[in-house]
DNA sequence: ATCCATACCTAGTTCTCCTAGGCATATTAT
DNA sequence: ATAATATGCCTAGGAGAACTAGGTATGGAT
């Protein structure tokens, strides 16, 4: 998936998956990758900035806890970040439809 | 239009647009805004660079015309720009469907 | 004469993704 | 035993893209 794309539907996707329930960050990218067979593959230079961002924003917190002799971050959505959600789902379904209906005048383009 | 979806579908919808007639730079932000209706708004600073790119990258050529009293630089699609704008197309339905399909595994949050 | 619209350009700022490392622990293979 | 791989976290700096904020020039309207 081109790098223009990645930026594009991170913050849904990441936050969506923490919406669902509390997650760390090198669950999300393997999640990601399953979830999207292997279409977004973030590396962890890119997750790792995107969650601090996040909480610095206030869309999640996050805590420590030790599992399977692993010291794991977790990060908890907040009120705010879903309404966050909320709005990233809105304009994604804008960007959508908007190419969808610009691409629609193109005639004769894709055809064959 | 937040600024991480504009690179996502600039390539595909400028090409697009050169593809349907030969268009130039100030027209190209214009129809594009009455295309999307106010969704897409690309500033100077931003179109300006993208056509000398797609220019370099060979997927468009360029010649001045004056009309209306105007000198205009229009640009003109060519078979490389073609297959890009088929792979932009592909590109972008790859997004769209995989971002769909990561969503609609979130149960109960976008229901009311 | 002044202002706005049209039409082109770009240097520099800001922001983001990624590379390329680093650190630590645990498991698996040799 | 030891080496390699996987898990799990982090970030400085490079590269690239969008935008700001200017510049130039022409034409039409007030």
């Amino acid at each position: 998936m081109d790098k223009n794309y990645i930026g594009a539907g991170s913050n849904l996707l990441i936050l969506g998956l923490i919406s669902q329930r509390d997650r760390y960050g090198y669950e999300i990218i393997r999640d990601l990758e399953i979830l999207s067979e292997n279409v977004f593959q973030y590396k962890e230079g890119t997750l790792y900035p995107i969650l601090h961002k996040f909480e610095s924003l206030g869309y999640v917190t996050s805590y420590f806890k030790r599992e399977n002799n692993k010291e794991r971050k977790y990060y908890q959505i907040t009120d705010k970040g879903r309404k966050q959600l909320v709005s990233e789902k809105e304009e994604f379904e804008l960007f959508k439809q908007t190419v969808n209906n610009v691409v629609g005048t193109f005639k004769y383009e894709f055809s064959e």
